[in-house]
DNA sequence: TTCTGTGAACGGATTCACAGCA
DNA sequence: TGCTGTGAATCCGTTCACAGAA
């Protein structure tokens, strides 16, 4: 099982790596009501996990607590920044600007979490050049000039269903790593590329299997 | 393990059920190509999960295959709608109409797919009784009984993070069974209520521990 | 005493491998 | 022969239970 001397802990559960930035949430808020130490009891409760497992999921990345006292908050919260890589900015870049692409790009909640979308592209004609948002829409063609130009590794796709994969294909190239997909397709990527779905629909399609039809 | 007589089958691990929406997506798509008989290893290279998994999966609830052949894939998909409670129209609510709530107020891809927001909520008196997208806003106060009078079982919570446990405690005492969480705070709520986490930010933060400092 | 960190035990999900049907 | 459906085997994540530090 991984020890780290400091930094890279290798062969983490992808499901232990999803659920960090919810500690995060968890850490920030107790922070807010001024608490300085968390057990993994009281963190635990919070987020509806058990005590062990939070614990075994910290001990993937170091020792952060104190046996007896339990966490300081802080300090964990800055460490599991630091191992999420989230004490930088990071840029994205925005694929299809229809309706939904307009409303990402108005979306408020990244910036103050350092996600800032600086680019912004679409495969129609008649969309480019226009500003959105202060941003100028480009071609698809100039995706990987732009991509490098700003360092982005992780682009969001907002596009119709039908240029999904094409818009990925094209984002493969460029070399993104790292694609939060809202497109109503699950679409396949390299071995190495990092896919989210994110189509709302997704999630209300299988809840609706627990429920009584009306 | 879960043989059904017709309908319901008990205890489908809950990753199963939120793979059923992806092979309603790919099924669609293969559909439209006008191939009518997939086998599980074509269904599994256009999503990227094994043939294997597939065939289980789909033994949950049935022998939908011909041996030697395949699945019909119009009939894989209407077994599939009909499993999920897809075959009919799903009224859902959203609490909180700032610039989040509006998008999705706005967003076109639920109703194509047969869900629609019929009532919206929110805690700011200076909203209420403002339209928007054809929706009046009412006060959380009318929740309970809207939400009976419209049969609503998904709510959709879009509000901001300091509020939101407060939303999805009156979400509880009206009854509602599902909910759709865009705030950036991961709820609690009682055993039997479905919660899904969808704020785009714990994405991106998970997707980052993979990428390089740039 | 309290609560962490962690091997060991457990349980659940995925994959294997093959019997059986078309 | 080709592909499904499914028990058995395997893999992997969660929980247990306890040794050890404060």
């Amino acid at each position: 099982m991984p020890r780290m001397g400091n930094q890279v802990a290798r062969d983490v559960p992808g499901v232990v790596i999803q659920r960090l930035p919810l500690y995060l949430q968890a850490l920030r808020h107790i922070d807010g009501t001024g608490v300085e130490v968390v057990s993994s009891q009281e963190l635990g409760d919070q987020l509806q996990f058990t005590p062990a497992q939070i614990r075994k999921d910290l001990s993937y990345f170091g020792r952060f607590g104190k046996q007896g006292r339990g966490y300081n908050v802080k300090r964990l919260h800055s460490e599991l920044r630091r191992i999420l890589g989230l004490n930088q900015q990071w840029n994205l870049a925005l694929v299809g600007v229809g309706r939904l692409g307009r409303a990402i790009l108005g979306y408020e909640g990244f910036a103050p979490r350092g996600f800032k979308v600086v680019a912004a592209f679409d495969a129609d004609p008649t969309q480019i050049g226009k500003k959105v948002a202060n941003i100028t829409v480009q071609a698809m063609s100039e995706l990987q000039a732009t991509v490098r130009q700003h360092g982005i590794q992780i682009c969001i796709v907002a596009v119709p269903p039908t240029e999904a994969q094409a818009a990925l294909e094209t984002l493969v190239k460029a070399g993104v790593k790292a694609v939060l997909n809202y497109a109503p397709w699950a679409g396949r990527v390299p071995n190495g590329m990092h896919l989210r779905e994110v189509d709302p629909v997704l999630f209300l399609q299988s809840m609706t299997y627990y429920l009584k039809p009306s």
